[in-house]
DNA sequence: TTGTAGGCGTTATCAA
DNA sequence: TTGATAACGCCTACAA
């Protein structure tokens, strides 16, 4: 293995000190020769030199590193946040360091834990928080131990270490698709949930709630039923919920995944959408478009979530004053897996 | 900010040499006194300490960065690919660092370059790579300074670099979906391919062709339409195809989120899939099945891609000998999108 | 305008 | 078994 080409090298090609190649390669506003710029650019071109990230972060007191936790980059949604986390700190030379949780606590502690090491700029929460007290004080601890040391932190949910946010209003959310299917004449509507005591589940149970209550109807505990935040949770979920034999027109669904679950399980009970039974989701990915029936779905801007995300840790981090909690908006999107009740 | 809280004051902490206390918490194998070890390890507790990658990363000379190229995380395809990355990375104590590359000749030459400033272990290229002469060389080159200075290199699949790959045989994969329509009793049979010259497309046509010239048909070049690798461009080059008015009774597209974008412009266009086209996908991704009708690909373990390479990289980096190509099997998933024809 | 030198936090090489 | 101390590669006062 070869030595690695240094300051030290670019600077003996170019016959001046490294503090010279230094200020060249980096702090650019500093006077220097046009002349000797030029030897120095071209020195570092010759020798294909690259500043090490590592040296330079010690010294410097940026890493340039954005670390971002999701619950699995392999879920869509996620793989969004990722994709626009990954596009908004590479625009400001930043780099996204990324997570999985699988929405395990303890899991999620080590994962915020171990991103200590490499002290990042930034860190982004994007999935929802379990709601236990126990896990909300050590997940603050540990976000305080790294926010001390410099990190920003901004989450995109509603987040009860009390970091900032930027956010959609969940409750709002799924009271807008619930009434969304109340408006078109349903009752009897079903509500499929993802794993409780996390943030996201709550409001949108609760958003339901709320939509039914508004309309005066009465709330059913036969009509929930819990699942996973996954197809398959969306699918065994509405399995579930035709086993119990309970009457139902419509269904809500906590995100577009467990929609389309519920989508496949309806289909295969001969349950057709939206003929017999209204179906809404929430996120609008892309994927609730090519489903057949297209989704009716809660949307909004899950990029700009994350955009937002880094330019509030961005600015933060110039010293300027961040929001404490930024509210996006969302709109329902009517598909063609709503219609109508009665036929 | 509060100064970090370094080894120092862990060894003023300890009241030991900071010698002793890396020793203790670098878990090597030196000979430390029980006692030592317990006050040292006790102190770093007390304060909290975790070790500064950077500062470790420049006196060792591992990183513990994995390094990976997708074309894009929002892709199903290569979020699959980021989480057995992921996985696999830090089963073994390393990180994942995810780039996007948007199948951008330019882009991935500058993220091969950025890349560098961080000094990965181990670099996986997950996309098919554009097979112009020029570009394969600048990348090779771009591969080369990664790998003179330590970093192992893996490609997902064929990789006009020369860096070792593991990978399925494309060209079968396409061919077993080809034959498997053609053995359904299929003739004119569409395919609908990816962006010309990546290895992927190339593969994958040219097993198409293979398929045809197995059986003695006739290849039709206006039954292949060039498209995109996402929804949009499946469902663009499907409108295309129709738009020509040339007659087929089987689509076989370059991948199943190409295929999903077929389903949805023959659904629109009043052609139900199987009973007028058969469609055939390739990847066998989560959504596949559930879609509808649910999607016969060709299946691979997309993630077992993934956790191999990463297995290699280890591998090389202790030292030992890996294999230049890697090729995995594939198996034809037969589901409800295809069917004898004629009816 | 350029150079010298100290220090960032850690590991590794010597001594002790 | 433990402790000084020299790297690692870079940036930035401070000097010149």
């Amino acid at each position: 293995m070869t030595r690695r080409v240094s300051i030290v090298d670019v600077a003996r090609e170019a016959r001046v000190s490294v503090a010279t190649v230094s200020r060249i390669l980096s702090n650019s506003d500093y006077p220097v020769s046009p002349e000797t710029r030029a030897r120095v650019l071209e020195a570092a071109r010759r020798l294909d030199y690259v500043p090490d990230a590592f040296a330079r972060a010690l010294v410097r007191r940026r890493t340039g590193i954005i670390a971002l936790t999701v619950h699995d980059i392999a879920d869509p949604y996620f793989a969004e946040i990722a994709r626009a986390v990954e596009d908004a700190s590479q625009a400001s030379g930043y780099r996204a360091l990324i997570c999985s949780t699988d929405r395990d606590p303890d899991k999620e502690l080590q994962v915020v834990r171990s991103f200590r090491a490499f002290r990042p700029d930034g860190l982004i929460f994007a999935g929802g928080c379990v709601e236990d007290a126990a896990h909300v004080e050590k997940l603050r601890r540990g976000v305080g131990s790294l926010a001390v040391r410099g990190t920003r932190v901004v989450a995109l949910s509603r987040h009860p270490t009390g970091v900032p946010m930027v956010r959609v209003d969940n409750v709002a959310v799924a009271r807008a698709a619930t009434e969304h299917v109340i408006s078109l004449g349903h009752r009897r509507i079903a509500f499929i949930c993802g794993q409780p005591n996390f943030t996201t589940s709550t409001d949108r149970l609760e958003g339901y709630r709320q939509a039914l209550a508004a309309y005066g109807l009465p709330f059913d505990p036969d009509l929930i039923v819990i699942g996973w935040y996954t197809w398959e949770g969306g699918y065994r979920a509405t399995r579930e919920l035709l086993a119990r034999g309970v009457d139902f027109s419509a269904v809500v669904a906590s995100t577009d995944i467990m929609a389309i679950g519920a989508l496949v399980a309806l289909r295969e009970a001969g349950i057709h959408v939206p003929d017999r039974v209204s179906l809404v989701g929430i996120n609008d990915l892309p994927v609730a478009s090519v489903v057949d029936p297209p989704l009716t779905t809660v949307s909004f801007r899950v990029r700009d979530l994350a955009a937002v995300a880094v330019r509030l840790i961005l600015d933060a981090l110039d010293g300027r004053e961040i929001p404490q909690d930024t509210v996006l908006d969302f709109d329902l999107k009517v598909r063609r897996s709503t219609r109508p009740f009665p036929v």
